[in-house]
DNA sequence: TTTCTTTTTGGCATCAGGTATTAAAGGTTA
DNA sequence: TAACCTTTAATACCTGATGCCAAAAAGAAA
């Protein structure tokens, strides 16, 4: 009996399965020449799911990463900007921002309307997200109405640095909140 | 019961379907009123294979897209994803994701391509971005192709949160850095 | 060699999400 | 009334798994 070391038979294992995501244990067990047992065994050392759950897996990539790209320019309607003060926008939770299952945004849509508003407040000709500390405080909806309110703490009309806060409401509930460290240029001109 | 309960059903049946493929028939039984057995025979009827068969119809088409297509415009292709450990994903800066004037990326743009990555590491039904603490590095450009690692640091297994440490690169410098904490809902459950 | 440990195998119960078949109840219709 | 359509029900079976327990086999240590 020629078996392969456990460590060998992992790496054919994942080999295999990359290759063709489709097999079964009772196909790998052919291949492989070790009972299904042992097959499964090492699945679950190795962290790969079972067959219908990688179909499962993939179909959902497909299927969401469709309705998940739309991204161009400014996020969310801006309908409130007092230039390095505050500002704020509205964003409609829809179909493309949700995931398919669960009808609950994906955090960057939710991110996104934050961060651009907080880079639109600032009156500079290039400003730029630095860093950024974010909290979802509790999911957004497929249908809801977000509106963000940014407000400028610090570095309001200085070179530098800035720092905006941005809140995130659906009705009177909080959904977001983030604190933004904003990169400004020097030169100070509107567009 | 009027005569034309059955076309209609038939109609939102499909219409459910087309909304929602990864309905079970027992969770169509909730929206549509009617037995299992009936919901069966309607999809006997209108030629619509069973749950698995879709997800595995879906499966095959993504893969060979996969293999065929680059997939650039989604918010990252993922090349490598060890569930609960790591994950590797590529996104290239193209037109759509920068500032016009001076071709440097929107941030939530690579925010994006990092959030996405940190979810799908996690394998769970539901996982969410809980918090986040980002750091825009240097701006990436125009043309540039991010390369974004992510690592599961903690809650790996359990439900609860997670945490994912993701570094983004161009080439050998890194533009961005972020730890995510992740909801994640209670292992696999039922929908 | 014997003992201990790791690895592998086997068996059995159980699950989800179905298929396939047969039967029966209810209303419709000629 | 019989013939028919639609709906519901009951049952057996399928696949690709999981979980658990036990036992055999192989390797390493004493």
């Amino acid at each position: 009996m020629e078996r392969l070391p456990k460590r060998q038979r992992h790496q054919q294992l994942s080999r295999l399965l990359d290759e063709n995501p489709f097999l079964t244990d009772r196909e790998l067990t052919r291949q492989l020449k070790v009972s299904i047992q042992t097959i499964r065994l090492d699945r679950l050392e190795l962290a790969i799911p079972e067959l219908r759950e990688r179909l499962k897996l993939m179909a959902e990539r497909s299927y969401d990463s469709v309705r998940s790209l739309p991204l161009h320019e400014v996020i969310g309607d801006i309908v409130d900007l007092q230039l390095d003060k505050s500002g704020i926008s509205l964003f409609e939770i829809s179909e493309e921002h949700v995931f398919s299952r669960t009808g609950i945004a994906r955090g960057h849509h939710v991110f996104a309307q934050a961060n651009s508003l907080a880079v639109a407040v600032i009156n500079d000709e290039i400003a730029l997200t630095a860093s950024a500390d974010i909290r979802f405080i509790r999911p957004a909806r497929l249908g809801e109405k977000c509106f963000a309110k940014a407000y400028v703490r610090a570095g309001g009309e200085q070179k530098g640095k800035a720092k905006v806060e941005v809140f995130t409401y659906v009705g009177e509930e909080m959904v977001f909140q983030g604190n933004f460290v904003i990169y400004r240029s020097a030169g100070e001109s509107k567009t």
